[in-house]
DNA sequence: CTTACAAATGAACGATGTTCAATTAATGTC
DNA sequence: GACATTAATTGAACATCGTTCATTTGTAAG
């Protein structure tokens, strides 16, 4: 068939990405196969890239919205905080729950290399690079006499920390059994780290 | 040719791991595929599933080689430092300075993943425990009255910390140009995590 | 009813990991 | 030296993969 117009442009893009997603919640990131996608929705190969130029595109916009949804819940865990240091530690928490939610999603979003040959679009930068702002301004009520440059430094350095040990958990290599072990080494590192940061 | 026994099973598996680690250091571990590495020692395809299970055990013990060898680099820091908290900043460095020197390879050990429906040997796994046990001995001096069950902990926290920051710096998600500002971070990380953990 | 257009197809290409019957070189026996 | 035995090596085969694009086919306009 040809012309069937079942479906816009739009509404095709939705789909697969719906479809995809759910393989990859389901399967997990190597789970995932054009051809699959495809039969998902009820359409050829072919179509799919008549909607999306690759997978690497594809891949991109499912994790736009896992960036997405991860930024939401950290934005909303700041409302309900009392002291700096309190909404610095629930941003952690907040962020190991959505990985142990959701762990192929989310590592998806950490674990793919998109080929070399074109960079990633500042748009999706952007998303990243808006997770870290988020620390970045939880610290600065803590952050004293501390310089600008300091205080991203401060934020990098911390929030790097935090996904190190998400990682290396979720891939079983601290030998760490459950999330709240998990949140445990998370709100060690955030609390001493703070200490450390604002002491002196 | 049949039994050209131009080489033993042992000299193949040498040769092969030696192929493939080459070939992982210049195109990454992408760029890995069986028939390469047999093309590379001059047999094909086939010979090299007499040497190896498959692929990911070819890896396995690419992984296990370059973690013996970030081991000795880290141990033999220890040598050469003052302090107990210099000891750990060295670590940090060394560390950082591996994989900036060698991105692909260290990328293969942490970023692969071993299909899922046999678990990784324990004498790799001890190879990652090893590791981690080099930061607890670092910690211990600082340690004072506290328990060895949180001597464990905060070394994980803190290696986990480490790795994050690398892993995030060489993927370009932290928005940092060179080796140093790496370097900058992790001592950022590690020197205020210990005025936190030493401090009270 | 015919023409024109564009949406959707699916065969094709060059890769991939993995297997295993077939081939072939070295060795042991007479 | 010739033959049989044995095991080392092969490479075609299979099922998958991402990607492309000439071809088909449904729809709408003239």
């Amino acid at each position: 068939m040809a012309r069937r117009s079942d479906h816009s442009r739009e509404e095709l893009r939705k789909m697969a990405l719906a479809a995809a997603e759910h393989i990859v919640v389901e399967q997990g990131y190597e789970g995932l196969s054009a051809r699959k996608v495809a039969a998902a929705i009820g359409y050829t190969v072919g179509t799919l890239y008549l909607v999306f130029e690759n997978l690497d595109d594809l891949i991109l916009h499912i994790n736009a919205r896992t960036l997405d949804r991860l930024h939401a819940r950290m934005t909303e865990s700041q409302a309900h905080c009392t002291d700096a240091s309190d909404c610095l530690l629930q941003l952690g928490q907040v962020y190991i729950r959505f990985a142990d939610a959701d762990p192929h999603r989310w590592a998806m979003v950490f674990e793919h290399r998109f080929s070399g040959d074109q960079a990633v679009p500042a748009w999706y930068q952007e998303k990243i690079t808006r997770m870290f702002a988020l620390v970045e301004e939880g610290l600065e009520p803590l952050a004293g006499h501390r310089t600008r440059d300091e205080i991203t430094q401060a934020s990098r350095a911390l929030w790097g920390g935090v996904h190190g040990i998400c990682i290396l958990a979720l891939a079983g290599s601290l030998g760490v059994a459950g999330v709240d072990s998990v949140q445990d080494l998370t709100q060690s590192l955030i609390s001493n780290y703070l200490k450390g940061f604002t002491g002196n």
